[in-house]
DNA sequence: GCCGTTTTCGGCCCGACTGTTTTCAGTCG
């Protein structure tokens, strides 16, 4: 792993002078955590909140209600579940559907059968689905945003509906209040009481949380779990230590010293922690918290001989894990929270809740040991979305994931002379202390008059500044770069004379944001062509949880990156993180170079580059595929071989 | 609903916690 709260396996011993540079204090709670939030605040606040939805995810929201319906319905789990299984594909995939339709390749594509393909092409035709259509007409539509509430399920929302008549959340709340649903069988006064709470907490939460401010609370609270006496080790796991974009909740996950001592005293403990404000359920193995913004935490407790198995079962994805139980059975074995086990040897009803079974395990101390026992490689967290890398480990073919302390160039950077907070010379200096043997100063240009973009007079007195400055530093090559906006037909905002001025020129997006997909193309693909463009920077201009950014066609985007010697960027700044990790994993696919940059605005946020190397890292790349691991040697003739 | 070199029918991952229960259903991850 990249650094030490998550501390996992298989790091080499090589990295760790380099983690020394590269660990993020803001992990482990200090200030400059706040100054990462503060400056995310300032630059999200600004945005205007619209999401423009494309054909994909208009259909896996069309999938994921459907599955709801089937839920409330009371079909058969598995449809519900084949129906997410839909969803979840139209989401992750990176090419337009409408394109597998046309070309008859989404009949050979897996999980979508024949009544999955009917609703997709009804709706590409006429842009609805009458299958879906009659689906959510059998049931109450306000029945479905029911299902959002915490320990609310299904099959209360059903009993509710039926016996009750209750149709919405809204009518939800006045039953309760009434004692309107007294006397149903199975639900008592604490069942009704926690329904109360579920809502409450819906309306407290407002969703998934961000990756940073994630990682902040997370560092701070395992820090504590750390200090409680008796615990052995702890470590964060969950969708946290995958590094998704978006947390649902904080899983930590702790050890014993001694198997006799007590986990009801370290489960007590933990929801005692200043930051928590509702303790929302423990038990001798379980404790569930919330905090302060409403970012819910859960601290698991295991045996030290079982918490390799345990980390591997909480670190997810459900969706992984339950291909990996698939194929523990096909070879005769059962893995669980506790251990992959021999079904022979595995006797279920022998088993007391809360301690682990009696029968020996095949492997349950350290998560290598588990995928060993499977048959497969390593797989690190961060690949572990059932996005095919659990067939890669079959064959012995993963990625060898590239680290953050191969990273020795930061691309994208501003100083005063745009809209950044600190001079060359100090931007120079931080990069100098981690270790970077390239640092590309990259200010706004002339048409980004909110950020101080530089007219042309002032471009050529910056880059003057810079060369003078490169000139006289050691150990650092310092190029004079420029961030020119791509402007919405696709033109750049400098004359073709002024670029041929600059070391390297990256070309980004940040108007028109909502334009359609074949305009966005055409845009993107005009700047990769142009003579004197290296690096498309966010490609997207999408903000996580604020705005979608364009949609293009990636195939052709990807192919002519490729031609024409064009890195597209992964951009390290939150909320940007943009490539993200499905689109970054297609390029790379496709043979283009990715470029993973902070686009710092400030010195403390080229620390920001882990979170860029999480998304390449979740993506797949290798070293090979990234360009801020090149020499500057190497680096310049990658620049030198486009014009 | 989806899938198939042990199946075109019969499978489809597993356990903890909670609450309403005297043996289990629902929810969650």
């Amino acid at each position: 792993m990249i650094f030490s709260p998550f501390s996992g396996q298989n790091r080499s011993p090589n990295t760790n002078i380099r983690n020394k540079r590269a660990t993020p204090a803001y992990l482990l709670g200090n200030t400059s955590a706040r100054t990462i939030h503060s400056k995310v605040n300032r630059r999200a606040g600004t945005v205007t909140i619209r999401m423009i939805m494309s054909t994909n995810s208009e259909l896996a929201e069309l999938f994921r209600t459907a599955a709801a319906v089937m839920e409330i319905k009371g079909e058969p789990v598995f449809k519900s579940i084949a129906f997410t299984k839909v969803a979840r594909l139209l989401e992750e995939m990176p090419d337009d559907i409408r394109q597998a339709v046309e070309d008859g390749s989404i009949s050979r594509m897996e999980g979508i059968g024949k009544s999955s393909r009917k609703i997709i092409e009804d709706y590409i035709r006429t842009g609805v689905s009458p299958d879906v259509e009659e689906l959510k007409t059998s049931i109450p539509a306000g029945l479905i945003p029911m299902l959002q509430v915490p320990s609310l399920g299904p099959k209360t929302i059903a009993l509710f509906w039926k016996q009750r008549g209750i149709t919405s959340l809204d009518e939800l709340k006045v039953a309760l209040e009434s004692g309107k649903l007294e006397g149903l069988k199975g639900i008592g006064a604490k069942k009704l009481q926690s329904i109360r709470e579920g809502i409450e907490l819906l309306s407290a939460s407002g969703g998934r949380k961000g990756l940073v401010e994630a990682l902040d609370i997370a560092g701070q609270i395992l820090k504590q779990v750390r200090s409680i006496p008796g615990v052995k080790r702890a470590q964060i796991a969950g969708s946290l230590r995958r590094w998704k974009e978006t947390i649902g909740d904080v899983d930590i996950l702790a050890s014993l010293k001694q198997s006799d001592h007590s986990g009801s005293d370290v489960t007590e403990a933990f929801t005692r922690f200043p930051q928590v404000t509702r303790v929302l359920g423990r038990g001798q193995t379980k404790a569930s918290v919330l905090t302060a913004s409403g970012l819910q935490v859960d601290l698991r407790i295991v045996p030290d001989d079982h918490f390799g198995a345990a980390l591997q079962y909480f670190t997810g994805s459900k969706e992984h894990n339950v291909k990996l139980r698939s194929i523990a059975q096909t070879q005769g074995m059962t893995l669980n929270e506790w251990g992959l086990y021999r079904i022979e040897d595995y006797d279920k009803s022998d088993k007391q809740t809360g301690k682990p079974p009696e029968a020996k395990p095949v492997a349950s101390k350290s998560e290598p040991e588990i995928y060993s026992a499977l048959g497969l490689s390593y797989i690190e967290p961060e690949l572990r979305e059932d996005r095919g890398e659990i067939e890669l480990a079959q064959n012995n073919r993963l990625p060898k994931l590239i680290e953050l302390s191969d990273i020795v160039a930061d691309l994208h950077t501003h100083t005063t002379a745009s809209d950044g907070q600190n001079s060359i010379e100090q931007m120079v200096e931080a990069a100098l202390r981690l270790g970077y043997k390239t640092l590309g100063i990259t200010d706004h240009s002339k048409s980004q008059v909110i950020a101080n973009g530089l007219s042309v007079e002032r471009l050529l007195a910056h880059v003057k500044q810079i060369r003078a400055i490169a000139e006289r530093t050691r150990g650092i090559r310092v190029l004079a770069g420029c961030e020119v906006d791509i402007l919405s037909d696709g033109s750049l905002d400098y004359e073709d004379a002024v670029l041929s001025e600059l070391d390297f020129v990256i070309a980004s997006p940040h108007v028109s944001l909502k334009q359609d997909g074949e305009k966005a193309t055409n845009r993107l693909l005009r700047a990769i062509e142009h003579r004197y463009v290296n690096i498309i920077g966010h490609p997207t201009g999408r903000l996580i949880n604020a705005r979608s950014g364009l949609h293009p066609d990636w195939s052709r985007v990807f192919e002519s990156a490729k031609q024409a010697g064009v890195a597209l960027e992964i951009n390290a700044g939150w909320p940007r993180l943009d490539l993200n990790d499905i689109n970054a994993r297609s390029a790379r696919s496709a043979g283009v170079m990715l470029s993973i940059n902070t686009d710092a605005h400030s010195v403390d946020q080229l620390d920001q580059m882990i979170l860029g190397v999480s998304v390449a890292r979740r993506a797949g790349l290798e070293k090979s595929d990234v360009l801020n691991t090149l020499e500057p040697r190497d680096l310049m003739s990658f620049f030198a071989k486009k014009r």
